[in-house]
RNA sequence: CGGGGCGUGGCGCAGUUUGGCUAGCGCGCCUGCUUUGGGAGCAGGAAGUCGGAGGUUCAAAUCCUCUCGCCCCGACCA
């Protein structure tokens, strides 16, 4: 492709409003363009790019055996009202009607599409012979986001490959599961980026049975921990905390004391008011578990984590009690409740970490008032002491004597052992062997395409635009003819007509634009690798040749140039080696702002 | 949904507090000449319902009311 016949609009200056690397480097080096929030236009390069990604996407999953279809966007409502999914996704779910002669159509536009795909399998597979199956596709997804961020990264419409397998036991669904994940690694892989697979929330078969394929990267929305000696992952809702010895500090106990404390109900006020320490403080949550009210002690500058806590309650639902439940349980209105007297009204599930507290600050079950110097054992008890709070940085790692590092990070995929809620609900079921009905076990992947180009910029870039892997770049080779004589002209065209030839995707410069243009055009588009061509290696019969990641150019002999450039493409589109050891380098600023 | 910010030629912005002449600047775009290896110089030019509606006023980009859109933080969500 010749620059002046596409349309590629870069920009010098950065529009209002892009905020994070990859959406400022996306709109300046002219891939995409806002229609309206959360929803973008993919000019040229965007498109080549993404398609390349959609590609890489779609081999590693008919290498893993998925088959391939295409279901439409449009769903009937019924459909999603019989999973109960309508109210599960409320206004994240876009709804339309349909006016038909005569009648209403309510439809849906799916935001994934369990619902759909389990219809078909339900009609049309009948028999363990049949079994087992992965079907994918690849298709625009929509979800009402409250709101849209961060350009391509969180949008209202995007682009998804969603698979789903079908297998008639749990053991084949984890043969199904295996290939999935392993697929998921080799796409992250060829696409260049730096990934975690991390454990995430488990679904109702029990185990470790999802896993959100993460990139990390400062911007990412996403929190995981991570420890870098033995490996161990989890995203901040599943990681858990090793247990350990959480003695109280051997200071003097003080008298327990009731304190005034008008309005400070938060953690914020009430510290500030006492002029004490948020780890000072003990945190108490009423919720409801399956119904049944109970308090949760956490310390106060740690965050509840609800999962923890369901699990450690064996309760099936839980949610935080209502203002008058928490009045009726501690006699205090919301913002003062405390462990100290509320033994036996209620079971009382605390933290570990509230066993290595001394003196410390809570509320004191009325109106207006806390108390200081609680002490674990003479002021209050606790029937039940457990991990029940999110894993933070330094936090010791559960599986090693090391500790959790916290990292940002994209959610890029998420693989996950589904169960029989769908096919349950919607009846999709075979005949086994022993001319038994089952219900067929499912399992869905998920990777967001859009967000692997989101997720590859944000980690690969410099100061000058995005710095792309040749697997994923709009195109592999771009020609910048530096003069418009004669000499030069032919010789760029005809290495143009060479690569061309040689299955090379190239892009030639053929502005009639100064070298500043053109140079600064190619650092920001990214492409991998740079040839000028000019009078100045002409005349010792060479090209200049630069990878974008790397600093200082290289000369080519013009002989066998478009041979050795085409081998090069070649290999780095099967292993991105070059890109992989300059990332690795830190050479040529790849990560650097 | 709560908090904050911003809407002025294609892009980035000034002007708004304290109303006042044909609404400016930089980049980009068009024409010509000169230039030509890291965003050229000179000269000329096209291009703006000042987000929209209503109001106050002799006079509104500027003040008032309503409204639409975009962005950020939080909440929510998987």
């Amino acid at each position: 492709m010749r620059w002046t016949h596409s349309f590629i609009p870069t920009m010098k200056e950065t529009p209002e409003g892009a905020e994070i690397p990859s959406h400022v480097l996306m709109l300046r080096a002219g891939m995409i363009s806002q229609v309206m929030a959360g929803a973008y236009t993919y000019l040229p390069l965007g498109l080549r790019a993404l398609r390349n990604a959609e590609r890489i996407v779609r081999q590693e999953m008919d290498a893993a055996g998925a088959v391939e279809l295409l279901m439409p966007s449009m769903s009937p409502l019924s459909l999603w009202e019989r999973t109960g999914r309508v109210d599960a996704f409320g206004d994240v779910l876009v709804k339309l009607t349909l006016q038909r002669p005569g009648r209403k159509v309510h439809v849906a536009l799916g935001p994934t599409h369990e619902e759909v795909i389990t219809d078909l399998v339900a009609h049309r597979i009948s028999s363990y012979r049949q079994l087992p199956i992965t079907l994918y596709h690849i298709s625009t997804k929509f979800r009402n986001e409250e709101r849209p961020r961060f350009g391509v990264m969180r949008t209202s419409e995007f682009l998804m490959k969603d698979a789903y397998s079908f297998d008639p036991s749990l053991e084949s669904l984890n043969e199904s599961y295996e290939k999935m994940y392993a697929a998921y690694c080799r796409i992250f892989e060829r696409c260049g980026l730096e990934y975690l697979p991390v454990e995430a929330e488990s679904g109702p078969i029990g185990g470790d049975v999802s896993h959100e394929f993460m990139i990390p990267a400062e911007n990412g929305e996403d929190t995981v921990l991570h420890c870098r000696d033995c490996g161990y992952a989890a995203n901040q809702e599943r990681a858990e905390i090793r247990a350990r010895d959480c003695a109280p500090p051997d200071v003097p106990k003080q008298p327990l004391r009731k304190v005034a404390t008008p309005g400070a109900s938060t953690i914020e006020q009430v510290s500030a008011f006492l002029n004490i320490r948020p780890p000072d403080l003990i945190k108490t949550l009423i919720y409801e578990a399956d119904g049944r009210p109970i308090a949760v002690l956490i310390r106060g500058d740690h965050e509840a984590n609800e999962g923890k806590i369901r699990r450690a309650a064996g309760a099936g639902e839980l949610a935080l009690a209502a203002p008058e439940v928490i009045e009726q349980v501690t006699g205090a209105p919301v913002g003062f409740a405390g462990p100290v007297g509320l033994a036996g009204k209620l079971p009382i599930y605390a933290d570990y970490d509230v066993r290595a507290m001394a003196n410390a600050a809570t509320g004191a079950n009325e109106a207006d008032a806390h108390v200081v110097g609680v002490n674990l054992g003479r002021d209050f008890t606790a029937e039940h002491f457990a991990d029940l709070r999110n894993a933070q940085d330094g936090d010791p790692c559960p599986r090693c004597s090391s500790k959790l590092t916290e990292r940002h990070a994209i959610e890029g995929g998420h693989v996950f052992k589904l169960g029989t809620k769908y096919s349950e609900a919607l009846g999709a079921k075979f005949l086994d062997q022993a001319e038994q009905q089952q219900t067929i076990i499912m399992g869905c992947y998920g990777i967001g395409i859009n967000r692997i180009l989101a997720g590859l910029i944000e980690t690969s870039h410099d100061a000058h635009g995005i710095i792309w892997p040749v697997a994923l770049a709009p195109y592999e080779v771009l020609l910048v003819p530096m003069k418009a004589d004669e000499a030069t002209m032919q010789a760029a065209h005809r290495l143009y007509a060479d690569l061309q030839a040689a299955g090379v995707e190239v892009l030639m410069d053929d502005r009639d634009a100064r070298a500043g243009v053109k140079f600064n055009d190619a650092d920001l588009v990214g492409v991998p690798l740079r040839v000028v061509i000019g009078p100045r290696g002409l005349k010792d019969g060479q090209f200049e040749v630069k990878w974008r990641w790397e600093k200082q150019p290289a000369m080519l002999p013009v002989d066998g140039a478009a041979t050795t450039i085409a081998g090069w493409i070649g290999e780095e589109r099967a292993e991105n080696r070059r890109f992989r050891a300059a990332r690795r380098g830190g050479q040529g600023g790849v990560g650097a702002a």
